[in-house]
DNA sequence: AACTATTTATAAGA
DNA sequence: TTCTTATAAATAGTT
């Protein structure tokens, strides 16, 4: 390379590593969008020095995103979070409660019409009977409790007013 | 480089470009495993060739998913945060149809308890009326109803059966 | 894939 | 850090 041959291994002095790092780093990607527009290849380079310093390459026709999402599909490796990945499956399950109440909701909507009388078109005679029963019996227990409160109203007010 | 100087633009020809891509990439390869080892450094370099042939190299402390997940740390430029937060507010939302639907679901069965003569504590006398009556028209209905199915039941069994 | 004339990268010094 | 420059390394074109 330079003045005299070098050997790949650590380099020991912080100084001079960090140096070489800023200079091999630009000489890499210098390298990499020649071969980007050379080959019209898509490239996606990403470093960090030994002190954490971050520095990215990507080709410009893509971006480092859409490599990752490429790289998955090619290399099979998953690099999604596991947090994200949760979200995925909570999100899918809140779906399934979100459908399977509304599903509900909407029986208990059909119930309530034919407990008023409507909706009754696909009902058997069964059905019909079994119903019918129902709001009888309903309507007794509503009614005895229409006049227990009645009087107890009465009660209350005539308490009030001769008090 | 080799023989003359060349200008970097796109390699017309496949098999040139094909075979420059090939010697290149063998380059940029070996000059990032120089600088993981020089400086130790991490890189992750991820190829795609214009035939879709896929390399990368990594160092090997690390992987490319910790250098993903590096990268979007570090990034400002967050690779999933807008998808991230898309869904954040997407989760907010649902939780909030969720918790709406629950609502709606509670008051449909209280109502369908009070139509079943149930839970009618918290009700005055007005509402108490209101039951009533409404219990009495679709008692009515329905009656009116069974007596037609029943007739139309025993029609269709009266030609069936003598037909 | 190997060769080699040149260009390019870069280590060390300033 | 940036420039200089001697030298190593990479590589384009050729075989």
């Amino acid at each position: 390379m330079g003045r005299g041959k070098i050997e790949i291994k650590k380099i020991e002095n912080p100084t001079n590593r960090q140096v070489t790092y800023s200079k091999r780093r630009t000489g890499i990607m210098k390298k990499a969008k020649e071969l980007t527009v050379l080959c019209d290849a898509e490239v996606s380079i990403i470093m960090f020095s030994s002190t954490g310093k971050f520095s990215e390459y990507c080709s410009p026709s893509t971006d480092t995103k859409k490599i990752f999402d490429r790289y998955q599909q090619v290399s099979g490796i998953n690099l999604w979070s596991a947090q994200y990945e949760a979200r995925t499956t909570f999100i899918s399950e809140m779906q399934n409660n979100l459908n399977h109440l509304k599903q509900i909701n909407r029986n208990l909507r059909r119930e309530i019409r034919q407990r008023m009388g409507e909706d009754l078109d696909g009902m058997d005679i069964e059905e019909l009977r079994g119903l019918e029963q129902n709001l009888d019996e309903a309507l007794k227990v509503v009614r005895n409790r229409k006049v227990r409160t009645q009087s107890s109203t009465a009660y209350l007010l005539q308490y009030l007013f001769y008090s």
